[in-house]
DNA sequence: GCCGAAATTGGAAGCGCTTACAGAACCTTA
DNA sequence: TAAGGTTCTGTAAGCGCTTCCAATTTCGGC
């Protein structure tokens, strides 16, 4: 066992051919006799030859990796059962190919410095962005790198030119639907961040269904998507409309708290009040009791991005998709 | 705006110096007059430069990226808080270093071999490894490539050079102990799955609690870590010892199934049996009742993890670490 | 104001690979 | 069988950087 690892070089020799066809064969280049290439096969494989990415990838064009990013001003929100989950398709897809996944937190400064390098130095392929920040500037920084850049959802100010986003607001309207269809007339709704495309998109949804079928949309308080602003939602909303039948919250995390909230004042749900969340989080099995939610469909979110991307890199133009939600019904509607 | 990115020789020009001495000053290494220095580094703002990840690594020695290898059969097993926060403690200290982050979900074949051939290849600076498998055949791949390696967790078969580990086995005890200290005596255990060292460490620890405190321990079901196989043990357990009044159970995701058995049973929790469980995961906030729990610090997991990667690949030797768990006391017990 | 040692610098040789480019080998056709 | 294509193959020039070495400069002490 030597200690040096192997190179072209020794599988060149070992095959009695130059390093030329070696690589060809290792990039299954045409122009290559099928007697070279058994036997720089046969090289490759008595030598355990593997070449050397980073050789690789100066001399060629491709980097060999593709970012998966997050931009956020929250350090914690990556453990978040939504992310894993985002992970988990990323890397489904990722692993059919031979790129490498490479993760970047931008939660801090020093996470976006990385990111806005790797875009300015192009030191990836390309590039998925989960910008939860309205008007994240890492945004106009990716468009504008060059680099193929898909991003996962959308941003209020901004169309993305691709993206894969949720039908959150398609998402939202079924779910009132739903409720209207169970008989329920005075729905009210409490909101996610008003500042984020997610939120505005599914309050519209709501609002959309409820005037459809010309109820009152008026029931409404602003959340902030934890559970503890969800908490404090219910909270208002029970004070200011006591005769409420029904609620849409735009996140399971906020239906938990909403549901503590109607617990400890007496209220029964569904009898009372029926409640239907968002997003399908585990949790939302363990709530009391079960939670009816919309599901989005997280791992495809990031199979499908990571799908458009590849194409995006092999000079593709893909076109941006709306992956549909479905509501899953438990107890609590 | 040239297309062509700015390189050392750009910067060398216009500063004046010898690409050796951009060179030296992009690497802060000694034998540089101030003046080189400051002339180079002026350059470089001017210029934008950014140095290229690939041909420094290429040339140099180090890869400049370290990656967290998840080694499991599960491929949905990555969907799972535990892993986004540990994800998340080993990108906080990652974030400081200027190494890139690789993440790879080794639960298929494909992504098996890739970690066997970033080890083959030396493909990065170090690997943190969280090996699920017993006896996973990476792991001795790891220990054998020369590569820093550090594990998340230990395995039966095998004690790691490097890991990090929960106190498991001290966790389970001080539960234990916390429930004979609320006078229950007749305690049963729902133990995890008895082939990982995780599994058993947690039933010794209950063991031990228990023998020391001249109680009976033979109360025991075995479970698998899910929550049908908690809702299984729990059957079981209350079918065999009727008379129980608490129970230990080995994880939370077992300890949500066995709460809703308790309850479909009629048994009250805590007055009728006292429920513990271990992980603290989300979900144990929302249980009914809440659950009380055995914390691991997670993040501090993967940041230790990553501390210890990078000592190592600085060619320290840093002691392997059992990092404290603490009781979370919720309504259950 | 001179000497040797130490600090600084430039230049060049790679790192392991891809990719023209040009030459060699092999087929076609007439 | 020779001309004119094709298809292979080897060679060499980089990719952008680090690092070694030798050359140059600087500097303290006499």
């Amino acid at each position: 066992m030597s200690n040096r690892p192997v190179t072209v070089d020794d599988v060149a020799k070992h095959a009695g051919v130059s390093i030329g066809t070696v690589s060809r064969v290792i990039n299954n280049a045409p122009h290559v006799s099928r007697k070279a290439r058994d036997a720089v096969e046969r090289a490759i494989d008595e030598l355990g030859y593997v070449p050397n990415r980073t050789a690789q990838s100066l001399a060629g064009q491709r980097r060999g990796s593709v970012v998966l990013a997050i931009s956020s001003d929250d350090p914690g929100l990556f453990a978040n059962l939504f992310f894993a989950q985002v992970v988990t398709g990323v890397n489904a897809v990722v692993e059919e190919t031979d790129l490498e996944l490479q993760l970047v937190l931008a939660a801090s400064d020093k996470g976006r410095a990385r990111l806005s390098r790797i875009f300015k130095s192009r030191a990836a392929d390309g590039v998925m962005l989960l910008a939860l920040k309205e008007n994240d500037p890492l945004s106009a920084l990716a468009e504008s790198s060059g680099l193929p850049v898909v991003h996962g959802g959308r941003s209020l100010d901004h169309e993305p030119r691709f993206y894969v986003d949720a039908d959150n607001r398609g998402g939202a309207r079924e779910a009132v639907e739903y409720l209207i269809s169970l008989g329920r007339k005075r729905i009210a709704t409490i909101t996610g961040a008003q500042d984020q495309h997610v939120g505005v998109a599914r309050y519209l949804g709501y609002r959309e269904a409820v005037v459809l079928a010309g109820l009152d949309d008026s029931r409404v308080a602003h959340g902030d998507f934890t559970e503890t602003g969800g908490e404090a939602a219910m909270t208002d909303l029970l004070d200011r409309f006591p005769d409420l039948d029904a609620v849409f919250v735009a996140s399971d995390a906020m239906a938990a708290g909403a549901l503590s909230v109607l617990a400890s004042r007496g209220v029964q749900v569904p009898s009372d009040v029926a409640v239907v969340g968002f997003n399908d989080i585990v949790t939302a099995q363990h709530t009391t009791p079960a939670l009816t939610t919309v599901r989005q469909p997280i791992d495809a979110l990031g199979r499908e991005m990571t799908r458009m991307l590849l194409r995006l890199i092999d000079g593709d133009t893909p076109t941006s998709l709306i992956l549909p939600t479905s509501l899953v019904r438990r107890e609590s509607a």
